[in-house]
Parts: structure tokens; sequence; C-alpha cells
DNA sequence: CTGAAAGCGCTTACAG
DNA sequence: CTGAAAGCGCTTACAG
């Protein structure tokens, strides 16, 4: 059915070998093919519709022309999904991307690698966090390929390139920006398993502004295996207030914009106004965030520019398999918007 | 490097031949091992931490157990991204996936299942439309796989398994919904070039109303290479509305609760009301429909429905390959909230 | 300048 | 019950 190398170097009337050379010019080999011989080959492989058997070539040890994309498929979306925004970026670049889903789990991390390792893949890009650059069985699977790309919050410990995604900068200006503008007792919305660093940096930014945060200032809310993250919101909000009187908070930071707009609704069912009574601030971005009443101040996690470095580290790895590794850090950003108060300008002058 | 069968014969003290078969038990094979032979090969395999090359198995033409999710990339998403949702179904059932997108032209799918079909694939999600379809080229290219399920908001003419994702039902509902809550003057901001039977289907309804709607009903957005869905929509009401005293509509149905929000923020930009002047009904059922303020109406995609559809057909496909192919058909609902005005339960007392 | 041979890692008819 | 051989489609040293 699929014609083979062998039916194009039968129809050009030349040796398999000598077709292999002439659909690979410019390839070291001490194969020489006159043009007009190679131009036959060419055709007939044109005619016949041919194209060369990448499995064939893998099994030699050969390029795939395919990346490996590891990504925590399951955490509640951004602005974009940037598996999506990856593989785009590679089909343009004329690879084809394996997508898997690391499943918070360093041994789901070290599995998924052994399984793109085996498959020929020649380079991977990994969403990783500390958890995952510890393990030993990540760090050694990490060895297989060409090249890797590892995206972290912090510095990794995989010895790969490396792009630092710091949120904690994020974090830290939206904290300045709410004192700044006169509040006091903010709350934070976020998932502790998946970032202690998030909660900790939000505390210690807090105290550094000679704020004492409530014990329970951070309130835990679980997106994995929720379908409705507003209500999330709603409920975690539900239990640290239950039995008060007034609000015990000021300002609400929120891990995500869906938890943000779940508290905000809390607000309004109270007859608090925001930002007036209470700041609000998501995270992520959404293409909603600018446009709610009062728009929704949120953090851009630069997902166009995460990608292009990611293009960027990816192919010059792969040109240069023998470079030390890199080490690039892509901040995300604060991005102000009414219902976190004060103004963007002066954001101590509310 | 990695260990291969020859390694795992040689420690295990018996021939490739047996290793192989001592590997895969129940393979028709006239090979028959003794059960002590079987367990020494196992153990070998374990003690190298050796695993199947997938490619050299392929080159065999035995299955690869990878499948290609060809998905428009581009779009601006729904409630959630469905290739991600795929990518994980097929994970937990041990296959890998290969992620393509289709940037919504028929040469490129042609192209991509091309490029999934030499690379060994054993089956293919694709997401079509009437146009992909009609391909020559891709009704061709999609008979190289042994499975093919094709999501299409019609019925397809590949040929091959089939869920009709059906968006035309919900549509009908949502215009019901306006003209029995009283509205007769509804617009619809849809992207022309996605589908023009969503367009038509809109005013057809209308129509079997007995209302006549406006020339400009429909306003066309371009979404496709656009970073702001709310900017869209208010830009195409601007064009629209520009010069006129009032507004001249009194619904806004919209193809994604991005556009719908951005509707909202220019209606508020007007002094006008939702839903009491002007009602409003997204579409994608965005995680923050419900808590916005009005409850945003929307469109439910049922894509958890959609996916256990497509898990159910391509195991099926892949376990009888003969079989005839098979019809699905699944609707996405209007999801009634208040900006819709009325109410749920008695559409036509508002 | 071009062809025949070996081999990547597997599986399966075929001998023994 | 087990092993030797051929072959999937390619590429590259090696002969000529």
């Amino acid at each position: 059915m699929r014609s083979t190398l062998q039916d194009v170097a039968r129809r050009a009337g030349v040796s398999p070998s000598a077709a292999s050379a002439a659909l690979r010019p410019g390839r070291s080999s001490n194969v020489r093919l006159a043009e007009a011989t190679r131009q036959r080959v060419l055709e007939a492989a044109a005619a016949l519709g041919y194209r060369t058997n990448p499995l064939a070539r893998a099994l030699r040890g050969e390029a795939t022309r395919t990346i490996g994309v590891l990504w925590w498929l399951g955490s509640p979306s951004g602005r974009e999904f940037m598996a999506r925004r990856i593989a785009r970026m590679l089909q343009v670049n004329d690879y084809s991307t394996y997508l898997a889903d690391h499943f918070a789990s360093a041994e789901q991390v070290a599995e998924a690698l052994k399984d793109f390792a085996v498959r020929g893949i020649d380079g991977v890009v990994l969403e990783s966090d500390d958890t995952i650059a510890a393990s030993r069985d990540v760090q050694q699977a990490i060895q297989a390929f060409k090249a890797a790309v590892v995206v972290q919050p912090t510095e990794t410990s995989l010895g790969t390139d490396n792009i630092v995604h710091d949120r904690y900068v994020a974090i830290r200006e939206a904290v300045d920006h709410l004192v700044a503008t006169g509040r006091r007792r903010p709350v934070y919305l976020v998932a502790r398993h998946a970032n202690l660093g998030k909660a900790s940096t939000f505390l210690d930014q807090l105290r550094r502004h000679g704020l004492t945060p409530a014990p329970d200032a951070v309130l835990d809310v679980d997106e994995r295996h929720a379908d409705n993250f507003g209500q999330l919101a709603i409920e975690a909000l539900d239990a640290r207030e239950a039995g008060r009187a007034n609000v015990g908070f000021d300002a609400v930071l929120a891990t995500s914009d869906e938890l943000a707009v779940g508290a905000i609704a809390w607000l309004r069912g109270r007859g608090l106004r925001v930002p007036d009574d209470v700041a609000v601030v998501g995270a992520n971005d959404a293409h909603m965030a600018g446009f709610l009443d009062p728009p929704l101040a949120s953090v851009d996690r630069r997902e166009p520019e995460l990608v292009s470095l990611i293009e960027e580290k990816l192919f010059r790895r792969l040109d240069a398999p023998d470079a030390p590794p890199t080490r690039t850090s892509l901040a995300m950003r604060f991005v102000w918007r009414p219902s976190a108060g004060g103004s963007a300008q002066h954001p101590g002058q509310p």
C-alpha cells in the first residue's frame, strides 16, 4: 500500500542506498550522486507520494522530529491551555507532539518519560515542581533525551535547560498593592497541595509590611477533582466566616479568577461591595476578567512569552546538545484592575 | 544503555524468540513455553528494567498503542479544552496521544493524517466539519487507520464512526426561550467563518416564531486571531449601533461566554440592565458563568459525555475493526440562568 | 560515482 | 517444547 524506499529506488532505477542519499542531501555520507540521478529519485518519490517511515529511521537511532510534552493537564485552565500553545508551536516548526499528563506525581512523570524514551522522542518539555525534580527516577529518566526544557516555579535540580516561571513576584506585587491601599486583613484562596511556596510567599510578604496574618489567612481549596471552582471559594469562605457577625477580612487574593469570581459572588450575597468593602484579586487573567463589574485584577502568566522561551531553548539544544544548560526567569505579573481598589498609577491613593 | 530483548534472552538463558513469546502470552503463536522458563524470562526482564521497543514492533505492523488527536486547537476554549480531556482519557487507558492542530483546513488535516499514518498510529480522533469531511484527500487519508472517531456538528461523510455534536438544538432552545419571554429583536454574535449553520439556525428559528430578523441580526466576529474576545463583542456592537439613539435589540445570543460578557460590559456602558432591558445568553458554560451578576445563561457542550462516547467508540472499533460504522448524536443544551430573563421553569412568564 | 551487505529491535512462520 | 532465520523500512560504512 504505502510505498517504500525500495519502490522509489526501483522506479528511479537506482539502488535503495542511492535513493536514500538522494532524499537526504547534505548528510555526511560518502555517497555522491549525479544531479540527474538525484532528480530522477525525487521525481519517483513525488510520483509515488513517498514518505520516509520515521519508525524505521528511529530504529536506527535517527531523530524522530517528535517532542514529548508533559504537563499537568488536570489543573484548572488559565487564560489558555499551555499544552495547546506548545503543540501549535511545535507543529509550526514541523515537529510532532506527544502529549501526556503528569498527574502531579513524580512516579507518573518518570513513567511517562520512560515511555517517551522508548518511543524515540527527540526532546521533552516538562512542567515540574520541587517534588518532581527531587525524584531520582525522574532525574535519571530525563537523561535519555537530547533536549529537555523544564518549566518550574523555582530553579530546577534536574540539570536541564530551565525556565523559572516565577509566580512569587506577582503574589508579592499583589500584596504590596493591597497593603499600600489600606488593606490590613487579606486572605488567600489557594490549593495547599499545589505549591506551599505560594502560601508562604503571601504570608511572608504581609509580615514584611509589619502585619500579622491571621492563623486562618490561607484558605485551602482543593480544585483537583472539583468541577465548580466558584462553589469551592464560596464553601471555603462560608467555613471560615461561620458564626462571625462581620466579615473578618478586607481583601481576597485567589489562585485563579474562577475562585475570585466565586468570592465576589459570596461577598455580593452578604451585601458587601468590591472593592469598597473588600478588594479582590484573581489569577491567570481569564479573558473575561477585564469585562466584569468591577473589572477583576489578576495575574498575567505571560504564556506567549513562555512558549517563545521554550521554543528558543528547545531548538537551540537540539542544535547543540553539548552546550551547558541554560536558565531563564520569567516572572508572572500583577495586573491591576478596579476590583483591587486604589488605582494602577497610584496604588497608595485609593 | 537501554536493554533489549536480546539482553533479556541472554540473561534468562533462552533464545530471543522464546523471550518474545514469554513476554506476550496469549498471542497466537506455535511457541509454547514451560511455565518455569516463562518465569525466568519475566524475572530477567524485570531485573533489567526491560521495555519492549514499540518502534520495532510498529515496524512489523503491530499496534503502537498510540492515538492521534486532531483538534482545532486555535479556537477559544470552552469550559475546558477537549484535547486535554481526550489525552487524559487515553493515558488512563494506557494509550499515548499524538496531538495535532487541524488549523481549520482540509489540507492541514490530510497532511496531519498522513503524518499520523506513517508513524504507525492505531487510531485517530478527528474534530471535523462539512468542509473537511468533503475533502477527497481527507477521505482517503483516514482509511489508513484501524479506528477513526469523527466528531462533527452534522453527520459526517467520512464513513467512519461518528459522533454528531449538535449545537443547533441548543441554539433553537435559546431562541425559543427568548421569544417566549417576550424578546422580539435578538441579535447573534457569531464567527461566520466557523459555521454557517449556526447563523442560519438562529435566523430560521426566529422565523419559525413568526418574527422577521433584522438584516443585521447576525454580527460577524472573527475570534481566530483575537486575543481579546470581550473587545471583539464591544466593537461589533459599536459598529452596529453607531448613530442610533436607542439600542436596536432586546437580546444577545453569543457564541461564547467571553463574547457575552463583552456584550454585557457594552450594555452596562450604556446604562442598560441585564436582563430587564436586554437578555444575554453565552455559550460553552465557562466556570465563571454561574457566579456572575446576573448569572449568565449559556450552552453546555457536555464534554464529559463527549469524551465517554469517544472512548467507547474508539476502543470498540479497535476490538472489532470490521464492524459497520456507528453514529451517535450528542446535543448541546441551553442552560438557563437569570441573564436570559424569565425563569428556568416558566420561560413564558418573565 | 554507485551497489550489496549489515544491522537497528522486534515477531513469527518454520525447522528441529 | 525450543532455536535459527527472515524480514518490517531505513541508513551507512564498506566494496567495487
